[in-house]
DNA sequence: GCGAATTGACGAAGACCTTCGTATATTCAG
DNA sequence: CTGAATATACGAAGGTCTTCGTCAATTCGC
């Protein structure tokens, strides 16, 4: 038996780093090293080590059949989402969904996109509630 | 110069403390201590530290002049509900409030009541937005 | 008042997170 | 081929989080 429960929630210096790779797909460390640096101040054994640790985590998958080794995220951005709203839901928000997207979405401005989307997401919620 | 730049984000085992704190306002450690229990393993004298250093870093505020002293939260759930939110929004959902939103909304049930004001809530952005 | 129970302060251990220095391996230009 | 640049591995330091044991102070029951 591992220590192997399925995903877990990535740290906040992990989810920077996830954030350049879901944006990227498969790349070098390198590469994930200039997109953050330009965001914050990083060196590159830092994030190195990072995603050495995040490959053991099972955050990240790589090749290391070529050079440099190239690294792709294990989960998609949604699902990794998703498991960090479940987390908020129920460590902060009583496990409501409501309240959360309520506090969401009068935070700051959502796209008119967006708001038609929530709009049909809440139509078939109230027809299911029939 | 402190560095006191505004309430930080609680930790986790904080944040179940403050879930207690916030449900009973002001309270004794050991009443906090036995709501916990019923929820996870967790013993006295952790609850106390937790507290204390919650003290200090500003997330509760005591009357020490009282046995046994009392502890209540310096900010109201909404308040430190939205710093969540900002936070996850920041690090994880690229700022888009509406998408985090469309997350919480099809992870789990709301109810009618919710749904209907967020439907008012809607109401008004997309209003604003003409 | 006195012993027992409760409360409160404190230090420290162990886990994890984050960063970085250094050593080794690999690749590339010339 | 050889030196320079790049890539990888590794260990360890410093920080925070979480838990707990211990001891002193206070309160309570009788």
């Amino acid at each position: 038996m591992s220590k192997n429960e399925g995903p877990r929630r990535p740290t906040e210096a992990e989810l920077s780093i996830l954030d350049v790779i879901w944006e990227r797909g498969r790349t070098t460390v390198r590469q994930v090293f200039l997109d953050l640096k330009e965001r914050q101040e990083v060196g590159y054994t830092t994030v190195l080590k990072l995603m050495q640790i995040m490959t053991e985590k099972g955050l990240l998958e790589r090749d290391t059949s070529v050079r440099p080794q190239l690294f792709w995220a294990s989960h998609p951005r949604k699902q990794t989402q998703s498991l960090l709203v479940r987390d908020l839901l129920d460590r902060a928000f009583d496990g409501s969904p409501g309240s959360l997207a309520l506090q969401a979405l009068s935070l700051r401005k959502s796209s008119p996109e967006e708001l038609l989307e929530i709009r049909k997401l809440l139509d078939r919620l109230e027809e299911e509630q029939r």
